[in-house]
DNA sequence: TAGATTGTTAATCGATTAACAATC
DNA sequence: TAGATTGTTAATCGATTAACAATC
């Protein structure tokens, strides 16, 4: 069966909300309850849930603890996954000191560049690796998902070095689409605040620019 | 007229799409050449375009810099934006270190935190103030766009600070989903991994998972 | 049993795409 | 004029939501 996009990463939230319930000693919820915390329809929690299969107890709502390691292990978070950060930069450095990751068991286990003067350099205790050495630690270190934080100008030809040293999926922090085989996620930080920017600019009760939309 | 929310996010990538076109001397590009490069349909460019205005030459295509700066005018791209940063922590020192934001004139003027031990440091050049300083600077420097960048415990109470201390929108990288009256837009860096997480186990051709979803 | 809440169907809503007349 | 490409309508596709029988 197809699964919607919207359906999968909204797994990651619920089980978010259900880890929180949890912590609060909450044993059972309802959709009701997963919809308020997240501001959607109780019917939707219900529907997404209904792809993987059946979780709940009429008249009762889901066990919680039990809710959670279903979702874990959906969207393979029961796993550690290996991680390596490609480029050097601010933001390759900053996701490697980012303590979100291995929170999730996302590890970054090795960070590339392709300037010489930064190779043996370390970045929160990794030393940076030239990217000509790929391939090696790829296997070495069994890295199945890597962080593309280079310039927009060599994003997608370091996406086909990836893909060739067999990782199995992109997370991508440059502003291009890239073209691969491999699943790829993208992050688009600058897209972001561009597009608050206009929905500000929409709020704004006097603005030229609502006339023209309007 | 109702704008869709991807067409919004879209017009960024139009206007970056552009900017690279007049980099290589493109004076004129048609939807396909667009769509080509944004892997999308040609129509759907001409309809996201076609809630604005009409911007095109029938027979001829669009003019590069003619539409770079309707675009640009619509998303609020030629106006400069001053950016407040609450949270001096690993991801809120990495965003004030990253170029990305002032090359596109997202400029950070000001970063806060409630740890008095980090009050007056500086990070990319910026002092640290207390939090309970944001109203006032707020006035002083203009500020119009916070990112919050602090823990998820926090995060509602600083949403709600932000928006009394008349700040216009938010980033927000917490990975709860803040309530307020002023426009928000989530980066949810762990989701994006979850996701990926999930698209990985589906892609594997062996895999028990697979299974359980057919 | 009565009340609550699920799982699922069908209806609705919204976004994408194809098709084509208008026109450069 | 002939060829190309827009702007826009209508058809299609996909995701959300309401409604309700099933059942704990």
């Amino acid at each position: 069966m197809k699964i919607p996009k919207p359906t999968v990463r909204r797994l990651g939230l619920y089980y978010r909300c259900l880890t929180r319930y949890k912590e609060e000693g909450v044993n059972f919820v309802s959709s009701q309850d997963i919809a308020d915390r997240l501001n959607i329809k109780p019917s939707q929690v219900r529907k997404d849930l209904s792809y993987f299969g059946e979780f709940g107890k009429r008249g009762l709502g889901y066990n919680v603890s039990k809710l959670i390691s279903e979702i874990a292990y959906i969207i393979g978070v029961n796993k550690e996954w290996n991680v390596a950060i490609i480029g050097a930069g601010n933001l390759g450095s900053a996701l490697a000191n980012y303590p979100g990751l291995a929170k999730h068991k996302f590890n970054v286990v090795a960070i590339f560049d392709n300037d010489r003067q930064k190779v043996g350099k370390k970045i929160a205790g990794i030393p940076v690796s030239h990217i000509s050495e790929l391939d090696e630690k790829v296997k070495e270190l069994n890295i199945e998902i890597a962080v593309i934080a280079v310039p927009e100008s060599a994003a997608q030809y370091v996406a086909e070095l990836v893909e060739k040293a067999g990782i199995k999926g992109i997370v991508n922090f440059s502003p291009i689409k890239l073209r691969t085989n491999i699943p790829v996620e993208d992050v688009d930080i600058t897209l972001s605040f561009e597009t608050l920017a206009y929905m500000i600019l929409k709020n704004s009760p006097v603005n030229i620019q609502q006339e023209e939309q309007v």
